[in-house]
DNA sequence: CGCAGTTCCGTTAACGTTTACGGTTCTGGC
DNA sequence: GCCAGAACCGTAAACGTTAACGGAACTGCG
């Protein structure tokens, strides 16, 4: 039923020509005419041809190197976005990938440098969080017309040319906490407050569209409060925080879509509102889970950094090793995490992360990891 | 910094012997003295020999066969499954893998008659949704011992040798359900009820288990049932649960963690209690839709297949490739479908299979799909 | 015309494994 | 002592691609 696939020699024979040529031809790699190119491409198309990755893979030595640039892990969600790549890269079959990891301390510091850094030293593919999309932007344009792959993680760089983007779907994030919020709160009226990073970032501003349309259209006797902007700064979050719990004698529920819950929480337990309130918060890290666990935190919406990381590793690759992706733009749907099923995330963390660094062990030869401070 | 790896040539040239001694040894191939398979076999450990896949896969043309056994797709879950499956493996770098469908049309009905006709046909792999684990579990041990690696889908077949198990986690299933019901009852009492398949699977007793433990820790102002049993039987469910619902006056919840959600709506309504019901289902198609969207079902835990078929493929894949495996346990976390991104998944289904269906007709050449009736 | 330089093209040796085939050497039977 | 057969082993040709080399044809310049 398969017939056998076309190779290049079946290209070359049907032309006349030799193997060489189509070789070049394929690769636009010069000392070919024009008119023979031409012919070979069509060639190409009519039979099909499709390039066997074992040979190539056998044949050409050459590994492919791709640059990780991230925020330095402090918190845990960029060291399981890292797992998740590391651990994809073991996983491929053909192991001719190595992986350079470039981290920034903090938001939008050093993010250019790692960036250039990359570039300079000619990687084959870059995998990035754009934490200024509108600064990293041009950067990514122009690392694609140097044919070098850009996708972007957790964040999107809209119109930059990057290859790809693989982040939690905003609107699933946004509405399922609405309706877990509605829920949670029942019958009673109330207000709802809602924190985020930027309404300059698409994400954020998709986030809260789909949290307030879906209280809106379900629980219309909840009224969301405009949001409060933090930049992921602790002190930013708290004292915005803390100023509308003490306005806002209606308050029942918050929603955290940043990394900033426990000053959020601090302030509504110095406000003394902490009781009354439904609060729902974002990722899991260990200042969380005592929250999570004492029942302070009704829920948090797990954004499967592993995941992330292993599908960006994935479509990178997919891109660079047949050089055609089937999708561009990958939405996870988050998970949620409560009491009960606290634990399973928890154990499943720590199993990982400590099959992990046995890996990491074992073949320390794991390639550079610069730091831009 | 990376050595070049080891190749046969290597351990051949170090015990002055040569590369297809070596390669007999290593594959236990008729034709090489005991002593001399001892010394390659020792030699390969101590050089860490790994054999180089791409030219194992470029050199010998047969390609691999694999069997996966489920049920009719009737219902979508299967459908996903296989859906997953088919993906996962066309988007395997190294193409050489056949895919063999055999179903069967109901719960352990031709579920050994397609086991047996994959072992006939000489698969060299097996996926199977073991319906009656007790009674397909000798068979996947003869299987193993011919070598034939088999991995269960959705229900583990315990102490049967098989390779590997994928899986929702059943006490995440179970406690987020428990911890949903909790929060959405609010402070009122009252008797919760949960249909399952029977308590004879693992599965579902350790489902019943966790949200049992959950609720009790918890709540403790909601009393927990005795499980329903309903075999998957729409009329079983149906007249079990009109039973009790016309009993129980303080019924506050039900948790369906079977596919026969509708019929237990329906008695439900019949009994005319709905209304006051906190209903939680279980998985994602069509007859469900209106029932969430309309409120009356509260949550739905989406066990989603496309994902345990794409684990269960990588898993077996990986072993036949490798000839081990890293995890022989898969437990995916179930997603939360409410009203709010209900759409996300609708719209997530239809757009895949769209794809899939496109895929489908691109490659006509899908090999066999026999049908067990 | 001769020669260097350029442009195109064909040939060939890798890459590491599998597989088939041809050799030894050793055994036992006559 | 000879031959058949077995048991063991080395060799070499594939697999499809890449990369390097060398040759042919053509250019332009003296």
């Amino acid at each position: 039923m398969g017939k056998p696939p076309t190779t290049l020699r079946d290209i070359a024979n049907a032309l006349g020509t030799s193997i060489g040529s189509v070789h070049r031809a394929l690769h636009d790699n010069p000392g070919v005419s024009p008119m023979t190119k031409a012919m070979v491409l069509q060639m190409a198309r009519t039979l099909g041809y499709r390039p066997n990755l074992a040979a190539r893979y056998l044949s050409s030595k050459k590994n492919l190197r791709i640059s990780v640039n991230t925020l330095k892990g402090t918190t845990s969600f960029w060291d399981e976005v890292r797992a998740g790549i590391r651990e994809t890269a073991a996983s491929i079959l053909l192991e001719n990938v190595e992986i350079e990891f470039r981290t920034y301390p903090r938001l939008g510091q050093g993010e250019v440098e790692a960036f250039e850094s990359a570039l300079r030293n000619k990687v084959d593919g870059i995998i990035t969080f754009p934490s200024r999309p509108e600064i990293l932007g041009p950067w990514i344009r122009r690392a694609s017309r140097a044919r070098i792959p850009v996708v972007c993680v957790a964040t999107d760089a809209p119109h930059s040319g990057r290859l790809g983007i693989v982040a939690v779907d905003t609107l699933a994030s946004g509405s399922i906490a609405a309706d877990l919020m509605g829920r949670f709160i029942g019958r009673r009226e109330g207000s709802i407050a809602i924190t985020l990073f930027d309404m300059a970032i698409t994400e954020h501003a998709e986030k809260y569209a789909a949290f307030e349309n879906t209280l809106r259209s379900f629980y219309p006797q909840l009224h969301l409060l405009k949001p409060i902007e933090d930049h992921d700064v602790e002190k930013e979050a708290y004292s915005k925080c803390r100023k509308l719990f003490e306005k806002c004698s209606n308050l029942a529920g918050v929603y955290v879509t940043t990394e900033a819950s426990i000053p959020v929480l601090k302030a509504a337990r110095d406000a003394k509102v902490l009781e009354r309130l439904t609060v729902i918060t974002t990722d899991l890290f260990p200042e969380l889970v005592p929250q999570i666990r004492s029942g302070a935190v009704a829920a948090t919406i797990y954004q499967r950094p592993r995941a992330q990381g292993e599908m960006a590793f994935r479509m990178l690759h997919e891109f660079l090793a047949e050089g055609l992706s089937r999708s561009h733009q990958v939405a996870l749907a988050p998970h949620l995490v409560m009491r009960g099923n606290l634990d399973f995330f928890l154990q499943r963390q720590s199993q990982e992360s400590a099959q992990e660094k046995a890996e990491q062990l074992r073949e320390n030869t794991s390639g550079l990891a610069e730091d831009f401070a």
